[in-house]
DNA sequence: GATCCCTGCGACATATTGCCGCACCCATTG
DNA sequence: CAATGGGTGCGGCAATATGTCGCAGGGATC
């Protein structure tokens, strides 16, 4: 990093733990850390000064974080951004990228990975893992796709997908433990 | 569509059931397919003749289907191409897209599926009314698929699938030919 | 024949669904 | 404004499904 310069970097998340904790970690590599809890209160500082990095949360209370990755992008195209969620999906994860997302990390991240994911480019160096996906795995994919494509509507992706919605709601809230 | 000319799509899978059965349904919905087995193969055919659309396995014998995401970007960045595979995952899903690719679907994808995932863009009436399949089916689908790849052995295909071997078995024996 | 890995299946504790109901929100509309 | 309609979150059961263990074979292989 440049002795002066301390690159900006802008911190989305409404869990204040986590928050708190990263600023400071990404403090410590660098970083001029500016913290927000919502896209809100994240939107007006991301105009007032794009930053040249940012680390979104995906799902917070009020707008996804998807919004955001929008118009981070649109102020500046070279921003750097990761999204970061617990609720990983294949789904989110290519809107993500689409929408000018550099990388995208399911949650348990720690600093290093998020700053190593900035300068992480496209590159065919990706190995496979050897096992097909579980059942588990692919019925949460296709839960997730199944409901951005219904707008985030969960009694009406429960009911396309023939399933209850109280079933649907209570795998949505369980956490997709493996990736 | 079109009477005369029917959009080109190049379809690269090693498994030749799925590609023949692919083949014939892409077909039905228009397109002019061709297909082949390997990135090898694909190449110069994709080279001679750039194709409009293009459907590829992520997972092959020889090389990964992501680097022909890149070539056919580099060919034509108008190109749809939509990645298909059985080995999901986030990290290959982000590559995909960064290389150029327009959707990332995970395997036990039908042929209506793919179709949407190119995205509507002929002015044509589209109409995707064609509701997901349920998370039941999938399910079914997939477990039918990693059953086949390993030698129909139910113990094996538990193993990888990280479920009971009991489960499995019931789930089997619940099932015997419906769909 | 001993060993290893598979299969089918009974039994039973535990976990997950299906299906109520209820209390809210919010947008639309008569 | 009150009413209507649809969405969301969640508690509480009963009905199912799954995890777990065990046991009796069936083939291979050595």
């Amino acid at each position: 990093m440049s002795q002066n310069e301390r690159p900006s970097l802008l911190l989305v998340d409404d869990d204040a733990t986590f928050r708190t904790v990263l600023t400071r970690a990404l403090e410590k590599r660098g970083f001029a850390v500016t913290a927000a809890n919502s896209v809100e209160q994240a939107l007006p500082l991301a105009i007032a000064n794009p930053p040249e990095y940012a680390v979104l949360d995906l799902k917070m209370d009020g707008a996804s974080g998807l919004v955001l990755v929008q118009k981070l992008h649109e102020l500046d195209s070279a921003t750097r951004i990761v999204m970061l969620t617990g609720y990983a999906s294949i789904a989110t994860a290519v809107e993500a990228i689409k929408l000018g997302a550099t990388q995208y990390l399911s949650k348990p991240a720690n600093a290093d990975e998020i700053v190593a994911a900035f300068g992480h480019n496209a590159s065919t160096d990706v190995r496979f893992e050897a096992h097909p996906a579980t059942v588990e795995r692919l019925e949460w994919e296709h839960i997730q796709r199944v409901l951005r494509e219904n707008g985030d509507n969960i009694s009406a992706t429960a009911r396309v997908l023939n399933m209850h919605r109280r079933t649907l709601q209570r795998k949505l809230a369980k956490r997709p433990i493996g990736l």
